[in-house]
RNA sequence: GGAGGUGUCGCAUAGUGGCCUAGUGCGCCCGCCUGCUAAGCGGGUUGAGGUUGAAACCUCUCGCGGGUUCAAAUCCCGCCACCUCCGCCA
């Protein structure tokens, strides 16, 4: 959530925000009317209590007639203070409930509009020109079933439709991306983490998931647990409730977990190989930071997924998503998309967002800065989302034969192996 | 899954219905004293919300949520976490 304040004293710059999204104005002045009318009846409630506890003083000294006409008094009073305490607590829920629903304020510099509408930031290395080649590129599915790397027929026995084995070099490659990923992580100063991939609601709810994406979450009714679609999830909520000192930041993690997605409303979309699936392993970076850091920190999430792509020599462009496409939390995000050749467009391979207070808010987390103790900011980015890491990897690096070419920097985490072969 | 125990301020502990506006010790911060340090002395030390120009002030916060009562850290119920034991299990 955003500083309520910003609501009472500067209602303009979240319509301006909400426009930019194409979300809203109206819930403006909704929570503005829901705010004062939450905090009037709190002001009922504690005058009213007030003098509950200064008579309740009086009772116990007192005795005789005295004593009987105060708890006349008192017994009445005990009635008001509970219905005054009900109705403040409803006003409350009331405004919560509308103020979870707002998203964060969106970045001055996100360009506006919705999906379409993202800024290229930047473009680097060339597309193959495969024709030039000589040779017509296969796709990541075709390549996969010559080399064995993964199996789909079985994924939609076994699970079902959007599931997959990763079955020999596949798995291989695949410890292979996470290690390398892990490594750099740890010498970029982010401490790895293993976290627990099924959270309860407030994880949830707090890094603003049950939102606008909740219909795309997996959950275990009867244990009341969710399945996280990312390791944010785990690793925004590690810190909930926390006061963290302001010199220990920023507090740099990088998470490897499994991620589920229901993939809602997606029927018929990249329904080829292992694109769009409901399981895939993932690193992912998570940072705690100051509000003033995190746009510095952003960049520097930025660098380290480039650094990455660079490392796996793919051809990828940097987009500066729209207002519209921010999602609940963040106030600025950029993508980066890898080239995928049988396509012929940029597909996302990673993503990483600025959620300034947003999420920190939700689930209380703050910082201790001398005197003050304030809500920090947190910012998340991929690093290695496996499948989309390896499709990217196969169509791109692949060769004449059906080989498909390991770049330098991964050789050493495959056992030194230069070339993927087909397998007969 | 079953039985029992525990949960109080950063840590340790006191507190069995009104004198708790939660005491004490340690730690920490500020000051005094002191060749320096330590000791000693004095003061401060959870967080959230309301109100205000600001301060004063008020409300909530003793794991969490309900209940009983004029009044709850204290009594009752439910939940959660941790510990011990039994069962099951990678």
């Amino acid at each position: 959530m955003i500083d309520v304040r910003t609501l009472r004293d500067n209602p303009d710059e979240i319509r301006a925000a909400q426009r930019r999204r194409g979300e809203s104005e109206a819930i403006v002045d909704e929570l503005i009317s829901a705010d004062e009318a939450r905090r009037s009846s709190i002001g009922r409630y504690e005058a009213l209590r007030a003098e509950q506890k200064q008579l309740g003083k009086k009772v116990a000294q007192a005795s005789g007639d005295e004593k009987a006409d105060l708890l006349a008094r008192t017994k009445e009073l005990a009635g008001e203070v509970k219905a005054a305490d009900a109705a403040s607590a409803e006003a409350a829920k009331a405004f919560d409930a509308l103020f979870a629903g707002l998203p964060n304020l969106a970045a001055p510099e996100a360009p506006e509009g919705g999906e379409e509408d993202f800024v290229v930031r930047e473009i680097v290395g060339e597309p193959r020109d495969f024709a030039a080649e000589g040779f017509e590129p296969l796709d990541h599915l075709e390549l996969g079933k010559r080399l064995g790397a993964f199996d789909i027929e079985r994924g939609a026995k076994v699970s079902g439709a959007r599931f997959y084995f990763l079955t020999g070099i596949g798995a291989q490659l695949e410890l292979a991306l996470v290690s390398m990923a892990m490594e750099r992580a740890a010498a970029w100063g982010f401490t790895p983490m293993i976290p627990p991939a099924l959270v309860k609601p407030s994880a949830m709810e707090g890094t603003g998931f049950l939102g606008q994406a909740a219909d795309d979450v997996y959950h275990l009714p009867k244990d009341d647990l969710f399945l996280v679609g990312t390791s944010e999830v785990p690793l925004a909520a590690y810190h909930s409730d926390e006061i963290l000192d302001a010199d220990t930041l920023p507090r740099r993690y990088a998470g490897f977990s499994p991620c589920y997605r229901r993939e809602a409303g997606s029927y018929g979309k990249d329904t080829r190989g292992i694109f769009r699936v409901h399981w895939f392993d993932k690193v992912e970076m998570f940072v705690y930071a100051t509000p003033e850091d995190s746009y510095a920190v952003h960049e520097e999430l930025l660098a380290h997924e480039q650094d990455w792509l660079n490392a796996l020599e793919l051809p990828y462009r940097v987009i500066d998503v729209a207002a519209g496409d921010l999602g609940l939390s963040a106030i600025r995000k950029f993508d980066c998309e890898a080239w995928i050749p049988t396509q012929g467009k940029y597909r996302e391979l990673t993503s990483t967002s600025n959620c300034t207070q947003f999420q920190a808010r939700r689930l209380s987390i703050r910082m201790r800065d001398g005197e003050q103790v304030t809500p920090l900011a947190t910012l998340n980015g991929t690093l290695m989302a496996s499948t989309r890491t390896i499709i990217a990897l196969l169509e791109n690096h692949q060769q004449a034969d059906g080989s498909v070419r390991v770049p330098k920097a991964l050789q050493p985490y495959l056992g030194g192996r230069e070339i993927l072969e087909p397998l007969s």
